[in-house]
DNA sequence: TCAATATATATGCAACTGCATATAATTGGT
DNA sequence: ACCAATTATATGCAGTTGCATATATATTGA
């Protein structure tokens, strides 16, 4: 038999979706009034910049990434479509290729960035304190595997 | 000159979709499992069977609900195509129709929250204590408009 | 060495989403 | 009563996703 989740389970649940939702909402359409890339273009681009010349595998950056492995795959096409990433060829594996990021990628991501760093302010700084953002971060990592 | 958010909320707005991202995974992954229909019917069964016979109009489950006009448009063509839902004309309105769950959709619901119950609990609810769970969801709750 | 298995990535298809706009009915002002 | 503006809902289209599977290369064990 199994057992049903208190109210306060209930509750915390209901408020991630609506949390998530909302902060997401703000970020989303601060990007869209930039006129900028869809938003998962982003972590993409700054894992890339991480790493600079050397780039990912595109297996590497799964691993970073909250992205399945075909949606990556095709993420990075469009990606490397608007010529912000390069797949290079591997040499010390045929099946794969170097994921690099280019100039003009390293251009768009610092511009992306001056949007979403005052989106995260909109949903999440203006709203919670330091320390409750610190309070919020750890019940948060409890959810994470 | 716009302010830098602070580590604080940087991290904690990661955690908020690493979190969601892993507890929507589990949720996901049950229904999944269990050969339901998609997570988002769920709500929508919900509270019309709240409303029981009355039903709701599909403005009224807009508010209720984080969906778009136009998704909770075709999310109940989708529901009453499975015959989960009927949209019955409006007597006091001509352009829109009350919308009312049937016998099969609260049958269907009571299934869903079976699975849906237990992947809160796994998500969340072996997670956290009660006294954390009344605590993330006042912090979260701060993020809602 | 070679077949079997595992890994890295891509893709056809169907479902779902956003955006813009369409359609239809209601309301408000004159 | 009439027309403009507003509200409720639907839909064409293009873009995005999940799922299952395909393709190609690498690795392992006999």
């Amino acid at each position: 038999m199994n057992k049903k989740p208190s109210d306060e389970v209930v509750m915390a649940w209901v408020y991630l979706l609506k949390a998530q939702n909302a902060a997401m909402g703000h970020v989303e359409a601060m990007f869209k009034k930039g006129g900028l890339p869809p938003f998962s273009w982003y972590d993409v681009l700054w894992e890339l910049e991480k790493e600079d010349a050397v780039g990912l595998r595109q297996f590497q950056l799964e691993e970073r990434l909250l992205v399945s492995q075909y949606g990556l795959s095709r993420l990075l096409t469009r990606i490397e479509k608007a010529e912000y990433v390069e797949r290079l060829p591997c040499s010390e594996d045929g099946r794969g290729h170097r994921v690099v990021i280019t100039r003009p990628g390293k251009k768009i991501r610092a511009k992306m960035w001056e949007v979403y760093s005052q989106a995260i302010n909109t949903a999440v700084g203006d709203r919670l304190s330091d320390k409750q953002c610190e309070q919020l971060k750890r019940l948060l990592a409890n959810l994470v595997d």
